[in-house]
RNA sequence: GGCCCCUUCGUCUAGUGGUCCAGGAUAUUUGGUUCUCAUCCAAAAGAUCGCGGGUUCGAAUCCCGCAGGGGUCACCA
């Protein structure tokens, strides 16, 4: 019988910690799908083991702050379903949930450094700072802070920058997404950890921040790579432990280089579901970028990515945004919905023609558009003469293929001889179906030069769902009526 | 310029010394599914695994160098 010693327990103990993630994005804007991807990457990780995600607003630079970006970002993380358990407007046990609410954590924590020395007051103005900045700009060098120490610091008070003294080593560390990093000394710098605005740096609350609130992993973008040996030398000062980190790779722009940017017309993920993208397509979309379980699985649901995601396997390399495979994922995840459920979810899609239609006819057309549905907002291109009667096009005709090598009077007849057999019809899909062959036989005509002839005076679209289900949904009086309209365009 | 990261089909990627003259998906092209569009099915084309050395019987996989790209060097995050 084994039984179980000290040591052991407590490791078990310690791995058995909750997990707690957090998403902490500055309310200066939307997000778009390189923001959202770091979101769900915390997201999953804290879903995965039952842990917590956490929203908090980084929003100690006011000057870039924008109006009504709070609202938004919740918004779009609700919209994808990415919902948080502890956050700004929902609270939780360590709020608030907002930096610029936070600013006696950070005095307390600030003043634990001046006391070991390890902070100073900043007297020098930015001009000043700028000019040294320039000045080790011009040699070529990287400007360390460090490097430009005031000699005689004052006593640190409010309306001062207060300055990290740094003590530079080499690290190395462990990134749940990078593998092994390291670094020498050279890159370890004095930083500014309140502003004379009395507001904190990012740099310093995230540290506090992350601290109170008991996160047990950081999933940030690649920008933040460089600083962290200042990171892991502020964690060495305050005598805190450190969460672990991952760090995630960029997602690309379309040009393949430079990261997703909202400058180079990265979208808001918001409109990408005003567009009719579903949020299960884009989460699976998202996390297929830089991610996958090993095998050769392309769909993943909610609840499978909840599974199997884990940080090892992101990759450390930037991943393009292509669109065309967002959209191969939506349709497929179109095609896989029940009717009910799809026609629920397009219900403010439909053309303006469709105002008067009925919900069981706009479901026959749905059923018959579904497949061919990459995202909801092409919903009025493909249904729209499905409700109204389109002018006849001349156009269709004459450039068809096939009907163009036809005499207008030959069309006529064709259509006429149709127009006799469908007057006999009920309308039902195999009435048609069988109508429709035998007039392929009577007439001896390829189905691409009658059925096309049917389809375009029918619709007057350039492309429509099959023959008979086309016409069947609109019915007799409607598809006689148009035959005529047709009719008396032909000469 | 310093430091750090990255580099497999157009794109997302699999691949951790032999089963890879590199697999899947998407995109593209072609054929089939009684017309169009789409779906579905089938097929084609598409990567000398950034380049150059080395280690090894054998390298996309290990080592070294180089190049290219990216990030960062704020009282922004």
């Amino acid at each position: 019988m084994v039984t179980s010693n000290p040591p052991l327990f407590v490791a078990y103990f310690v791995s058995m910690k909750e997990v707690r993630t957090r998403f902490a994005p500055s309310p200066t804007g939307y997000l778009h799908v390189g923001g959202i991807r770091t979101a769900l990457f915390a997201w999953l990780v804290a879903r995965q083991t039952n842990g917590k995600f956490i929203l908090r607003f980084e929003d100690t630079d006011k000057k870039r702050e924008v109006e009504g970006a709070r609202e938004h970002l919740i918004a779009s993380l609700k919209a994808l379903g990415l919902e948080y358990d502890e956050g700004p407007d929902i609270g939780g046990p360590f709020a608030p949930y907002v930096q610029s609410e936070r600013t006696e954590s950070y005095r307390k924590w600030a003043q634990k450094l001046i006391d070991a020395g390890r902070a100073y007051a900043d007297t020098r103005s930015p001009e000043e700072l700028d000019t040294i900045r320039e000045d080790a700009k011009s040699k070529k060098k990287a400007f360390l802070a460090r490097d430009y120490r005031p000699e005689n610091t004052p006593e640190w008070k409010s309306g001062v920058p207060l300055r990290f003294k740094s003590e530079p080593k080499a690290y190395e560390w462990h990134d749940e997404v990078m593998g092994d990093l390291h670094t020498g000394p050279e890159v370890v710098d004095d930083f500014i950890l309140i502003k004379s605005d009395g507001l904190p740096t990012y740099n310093f609350a995230h540290i506090i921040d992350d601290l109170e609130m008991e996160i047990s992993c950081i999933i940030r973008g690649q920008e933040f790579i460089a600083s962290q040996p200042n990171y892991l030398n502020l964690y060495e000062a305050l005598e805190i432990e450190r969460p672990k980190i991952a760090t995630v790779p960029h997602i690309l722009g379309p040009d393949g280089k430079k990261k997703l940017s909202k400058r180079d017309g990265a979208k808001d993920v918001l409109d990408y579901l005003r567009d009719g993208f579903l949020p299960d397509a884009l989460v699976n979309f998202i996390a297929s970028l830089g991610w996958n379980d090993g095998t050769e699985q392309e769909i993943f649901s909610r609840q499978e990515l909840i599974e199997k995601f884990s940080l090892e396997r992101v990759g450390r390399s930037g991943a393009t945004f292509d669109e065309r495979r967002l959209l191969w994922i939506n349709g497929h995840y179109i095609r896989e919905l029940p009717l009910e459920e799809l026609y629920e979810k397009v219900a403010d899609f439909w053309p303006v023609e469709a105002k008067d239609a009925t919900d069981e006819y706009k479901k026959q057309v749905l059923s018959l558009v579904q497949e061919r549905l990459k995202f909801f907002k092409e919903l009025p291109e493909l249904t729209t003469f499905f409700f109204t009667d389109l002018p006849v096009n001349p156009g269709l005709w004459q450039e068809h293929k096939q009907l163009k090598k036809l005499e207008q009077s030959e069309l006529k007849t064709l259509l006429e001889e149709s127009k006799a057999s469908l007057e006999q019809s009920d309308f039902s899909v195999e009435d048609l179906t069988n109508r429709l062959n035998e007039l392929l036989e009577k007439t001896g005509q390829k189905p691409a030069v009658l059925f096309s002839i049917i389809r375009i005076a029918t619709t007057q679209a350039p492309a429509s769902p099959g023959l008979a289900d086309t016409l069947a949904v609109l019915g007799k009086e409607v598809s006689l009526k148009r035959i005529d309209q047709m009719l008396s365009a032909l000469t």
